[in-house]
DNA sequence: GTAGCGTAGTTGAGCGCTTGACTATTCCGC
DNA sequence: GCGGAATAGTCAAGCGCTCAACTACGCTAC
């Protein structure tokens, strides 16, 4: 969790010239809170939505992105790219999708090396389902909890990391 | 990722009574920038920790905790609580870190119940060689990108969210 | 003391993710 | 057009997590 070694370890390995550059209490309370929140509120919101409708965040998110193209429907690698996973991820879960008959593959015309994951109807109607009971629990874990100001500064922390972590 | 079914899908189910509290156009900014931000960095520090040292962030945990103590040793579900982790999970994670020779397990003298999970020399110089690539890390992809006015609104954020969803 | 219940921790099956190797197709330069 | 590099996607092995069932011990009341 943290990321010092042990209070009062004293001397400490050195990778950078200089030595680590240890955080400091107010750094340490501040990334503690951060990692601890963010991992709360990503279990329980995850499980939530799992244990109500079987689909588990990830899996969801698949489907979010299909349903807000216009066709429902996007390469793989694309779609690989806005859930932020990996080629590898996205095939597998794309399979397993296919076998509820959510998605379903279909080869590119215009790319002979290219595949479409296409949101099929019974896709959309299970993202229908899900949509509700994933939003009340964004609300109430997350927005219910915030002041106006502190949803600003959440979206201003989250949009200046982005533009250090995902500079595209 | 976002919450909203579709762009304009209209009429929606509605779970709750009054019907889902959609997210507005600056709520979806917000969340995404949130769980996109959050996944980013805790995938790049897990990777890149496991790349220099093998050791997972979820193990790496463990170890922290161990060392924080001043035996160097912890019943076997207050760690457990402490890395936010189940029992289970725990469990398997302490089987694994055994093999390494990082962690041993003893019997609890006050519980016959219950076992005391203790850090080995070989675990905590495992941290200690483990420790500044992640502090580094932290540094890199967040403090170093933030100012101290995002810093502190970070632990405000973080604190907020920790009495809700772990009022421990 | 022993029945019943709660707590501590483990185990095994199954799922999902990562890594690295693999096939197939397209793009580029000559 | 043809050879080599890059791109799209898949697959198998191995690891870690979840869930539910399980063992073992302690606690309380009768």
């Amino acid at each position: 969790m943290t990321t010092q070694v042990s209070p009062g370890t004293g001397s400490a390995p050195e990778p950078p010239p200089g030595g680590p550059r240890w955080l400091d209490a107010e750094e340490q309370r501040a990334w503690r809170a951060w990692l601890y929140s963010s991992q709360l509120l990503n279990d329980r919101l995850d499980r939530e939505l799992t244990r109500a409708t079987g689909i588990p965040h990830a899996y969801y998110e698949i489907l979010v992105q299909l349903s807000e193209t216009p066709e429902r429907q996007m390469r793989m690698s694309e779609l690989a790219d806005r859930c932020l996973s990996s080629r590898s991820r996205l095939s597998h879960a794309v399979s397993r999708l296919e076998e509820r008959g959510w998605v379903r593959r279909q080869v590119c015309a215009e790319d002979g090396r290219g595949l479409l994951a296409v949101l099929t109807d019974e896709g959309f109607a299970a993202l229908e389902a899900a949509a509700p009971i994933h939003v009340e629990g964004v609300r109430t874990h997350l927005f219910d909890q915030l002041t106006p100001e502190q949803v600003a500064a959440m979206r201003d922390l989250g949009e200046t990391l982005l533009r250090h972590l995902d500079p595209s």
